[in-house]
DNA sequence: CCACACTCTTAGACTAAATCTAAAGTTGGA
DNA sequence: TCCAACTTTAGATTTAGTCTAAGAGTGTGG
């Protein structure tokens, strides 16, 4: 695991200092997507002892070198994900819950003919839809009767 | 148009105070994608006055209501935009721009084995890259010389 | 091994986005 | 008309994220 990450830092050429291991070990471990608040509670609480601004200044040069990838969450704070895998998202409309999917593959044609002349990085991609445990009315039912 | 945004209204049983109209409307009429302080601005300019709290109480209703997509941007404030045609997004990576692309469909078998028993109810798909502008060196080139 | 330049981290102030609250205004149905 | 439910309002409040200035860490040339 260590080895893992130092690869991973060498091989984007970013400086690897204690705070950025800690921040991205801790994405790594925990596949959840965190928020960078949840990280800087989590990385204080066991041992190392990081400011708030340097969460953020981790969490951006990480994301820069790509090593991290922000997952876009209207309307709440951001959170974060060590990709050194390839998966897409699904968003639970009900319980805001975040969950990972395989990854499959897109159209590559039919995109390139969208993008035009843009050059294209990155696609990401994300499901809405309800979370198998709200189907189940684990959680409450839509206020809406219609 | 009126008569659009009226039917947009019944068809979806919400309620349509003036307030609401004044939101969806700037929204179908300026393409480009709005936070909730540029339309509080941009209505308020005009005719209609209205609190900061009734754009984002309208900007709700209109989304719970499917008449207004939330547009998920990491790290700012989140953008709206009206989505009475189908389409997808590309972000630039150097400018922040946000530009409509064509709507291509998706490899829909894959797509429902990745969400397992999931329930999908939409898919958001957003390009990264570099815009055009861009690529033509219209902004300062990324520090990076590597 | 030291000095110097550069990068990174820190605490806390600050800004901006979004929500909350309590009161007043609208609306439609009985 | 009256009532109950819903909506809007202004402004306070909460929360996310950035900025700043000072200090610590790192690495390279001497």
């Amino acid at each position: 695991m260590k080895e893992r990450l130092q690869k991973a830092f060498a091989r984007t050429g970013l400086r690897q200092t204690p705070q950025r291991h800690d921040v991205l070990a801790w994405l790594v471990r925990h596949k959840r997507h965190s928020t960078a608040e949840e990280i800087f509670e989590a990385v204080n609480r066991s041992n190392q002892r990081l400011s708030r601004a340097t969460v953020y200044n981790a969490l951006h040069a990480l994301v820069e070198s790509g090593l991290v990838r922000p997952v876009a969450v209207e309307g709440a704070a951001s959170r974060f994900d060590a990709t050194l895998d390839r998966h897409h998202h699904f968003i639970c409309d009900r319980c805001g819950a975040i969950e990972d999917l395989a990854w499959f593959g897109l159209p590559v044609k039919a995109m390139q003919a969208a993008a035009g002349g843009r050059a294209v990085r990155d696609v990401e991609i994300t499901l809405h839809g309800t979370c198998e445990r709200c189907a189940r009315g684990k959680t409450k039912p839509p206020p809406k009767t219609e």
